[in-house]
DNA sequence: ATAATCTTGACAATTTTACTCGGGTATGCT
DNA sequence: AGCATACCCGAGTAAAATTGTCAAGATTAT
């Protein structure tokens, strides 16, 4: 039940962007660096975001990437399904390619796999990148450093 | 974020022996020709369990495997632990083996990993066997009929 | 023009998963 | 005692997934 590092990374690149993003665009370079990623790895995993609608590339000299919509409307939800796929414990109940079982209709374990699904998904569809912000001054709101 | 066949056939074997165990030892074999889990296999597993003290083996002709507690003192958290370490997103969050990353303390995502363990934990920890039989009992009420 | 940057697709190393296999040990039954 | 039925243990292995790397091209600010 480890999450790969296409969320993780995914998520780190994403509340960057939210953290010194602006109205200018950043480069991929400079996300990288900060974040400590492979900057051809990350190429892979931003694509997938931009082609989720997450993010938005500006070409060309002094491009780079800037979030889609406001930081409290993305939600890690969102950014590790685009990722990750459905963050389902057993591909049966997954939401978007439900490969079924055979004798799924008696199955009880299914009941549980379920469970567990939902509770994932409630959580972090309930978190966004604001609340992340949020997070991240109060962690170093008193001497005022600026982390990461 | 997907369980892998080891806590989800642990579970399945679990749930066997709960279902079909008695004061009489379930075989390997039985268990894993019912749950359709190959046999060499489920013994590694059912090893680990073993020595997790979740089931007692009796070994010698006639022998095999009962529960060690009864259902309802028995999560399918203690079942998915003891087979894939700790359920946590990332290294970090682990309560087991807590690999601490660098710039831990300033790690804003951090947090939200923990979230999510936390919401794992909550869920798996608060099902017992004795929770799935009531909903098997109830999925099959009707009819009456014993499936798997 | 040119340098910076995104875009795309192919490729490769490493790790993990999901097993298999072979032989050993304990126990009930006849 | 002898045999069949089990559990017990450790090594090995093929396939899949993960985690990247690399090269060549397209776009745009300056
Ligand atoms: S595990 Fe998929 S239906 Fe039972
Ligand atoms: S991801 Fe482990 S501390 Fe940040």
């Amino acid at each position: 039940m480890r999450l790969s590092t296409k969320g993780r990374y995914g998520v780190k690149a994403m509340f960057d962007l939210a953290l010194h993003g602006g109205e200018t665009p950043l480069s991929l370079k400079t996300i990288a660096e900060r974040q400590e990623i492979s900057e051809p790895y990350l190429e892979q995993l931003i694509a997938t975001l931009r082609k989720a609608g997450l993010v938005k590339s500006v070409r060309g000299a002094y491009g780079g990437y800037l979030l889609a919509r406001h930081p409290e409307q993305i939600t890690v939800g969102s950014i590790i399904r685009s990722l990750e796929g459905s963050i389902a414990p057993a591909e049966c109940v997954s939401e978007m390619d439900p490969i079924e079982c055979e004798r799924a209709e008696n199955c009880v374990t299914r009941i549980l796999w379920e469970k567990i699904r939902i509770s994932i998904d409630n959580v972090i569809d309930s978190i966004t990148l604001q609340d992340m912000i949020n997070d991240y001054d109060e962690m170093c709101g008193q001497d005022n450093m600026y982390y990461i």
